[in-house]
DNA sequence: GTCTATATTTGGATAGAC
DNA sequence: GTCTATCCAAATATAGAC
């Protein structure tokens, strides 16, 4: 139970993350990730049992963290008469933004986060449905009283569509190429503040009326 | 150069871009392919080479048409008067779109062209870059002849949020599960109807100014 | 807990018959 | 052009000494 940042069991989380995030799930090997952590070629099976498990430990480290954020955030502002739909897409963003920033490797997570929504393996995809899905319940609450004219499903429309956009953006998947004068934390910054700006004009958008279509 | 539908060629294709949309380019063997496929093991190394070949083949084989097709729309709406925002969407996001349908395995690939994204690989980077850059910037030319209040930055920043947001719809990836009873078709033109919308909001958002920076 | 060594499987590629 | 058989490299996983 050791959870010192440099056990083997931290650094092959820390290596697997990295290398998860550039190769992918399949396209990183266990050898890289070993080598990368500078722990012997057993101990990963040693320690997680196997590679699925070990990916599974991954997600886990982060999302516990990146979830109870986003829910405290959301508390801070939901049902104030005050809070503006720009707070709540905050909340919701930058929570992904701060774990980007994290120099020891959340900003790989981000991207294996990323990878994960690719990869359409099914158990990956009910273990962050099992880890998110209340999450995004709870922002569709706060979202649909702060634009009551749109109904339940437009709601969902409109989040899903923000989720794939920020997840792309964080990601760093973009054609937009950084500068090397400006800083990967930054840019990061401009990205959300674009995000977020985008997101709220395009969640604003009035309904299209029934009779239009 | 017997391009029938029916071919060891296409066939070996069309099995490796199904494979490749749900397992990824390193998840998915040659052994699955060519089993897919009807065909003999050795049938890929003949007439690709390599399995890198194949995969730039898998890309090439769609990229072309879908490029022409953006562009032609494009045409039909560039420098009109009476053009509107969403026409020039429309010509970037429907041909995405027609493609998905393509019973044959359109589908599919645009699931493979959502996993190139993914995969930051270079030299998949630069393959797309350079079948898909000049028709980006085009379009980016037509979206500021229409938005003529946003800085040339500004444009692509919010290019490239769409972009995201189309790479994920097509995809889909996203959380909202189609119902039973909607066709695969009609989820599809929901979700692009939403998208463009959504997207014409995003854009049409007056620019920060920068004094409130 | 960590190491070396190895078993076992899987995958990409090729040789050579037909 | 297609097949069988096979080579070789790389990967996951495990056994057993320390």
């Amino acid at each position: 139970m050791n959870a010192s940042p440099f056990s083997t069991k931290e650094r092959i989380l820390g290596a697997a993350e990295a290398l998860f995030a550039t190769h992918g799930f399949a396209g990183a090997s266990l050898r890289q990730v070993t080598a990368a952590a500078k722990v012997n070629l057993a101990a990963v099976n040693y320690h997680f049992g196997s590679k699925d498990k070990l990916i599974e430990e991954v997600f886990r480290r982060r999302l516990d963290e990146l979830n109870s954020r986003r829910l405290a955030a959301l508390a801070r502002v939901a049902g104030q008469a005050s809070t503006q739909l720009e707070d709540v897409l905050d909340a919701y963003i930058s929570p992904a933004l701060d774990l980007s920033r994290h120099g020891g490797g959340g900003a790989a997570f981000v991207r294996v986060l990323a990878r994960a929504y690719a990869e359409h393996n099914e158990t990956l995809r009910r273990f962050l449905s099992d880890n998110y899905g209340h999450v995004l319940r709870q922002f569709a609450v706060e979202f649909a009283r702060l634009l009551p004219d749109l109904a339940k499903d437009e709601i969902y429309w409109r989040l899903d569509i923000v989720t794939g956009a920020l997840t792309y953006a964080m990601a760093d998947f973009g054609i937009i190429q950084r500068k090397t004068e400006v800083t990967e934390r930054t840019h990061r910054e401009q990205a959300a503040g674009h995000l977020i700006r985008f997101a709220a004009a395009g969640l604003r958008n009035p309904p299209l009326s029934t009779a239009a279509r």
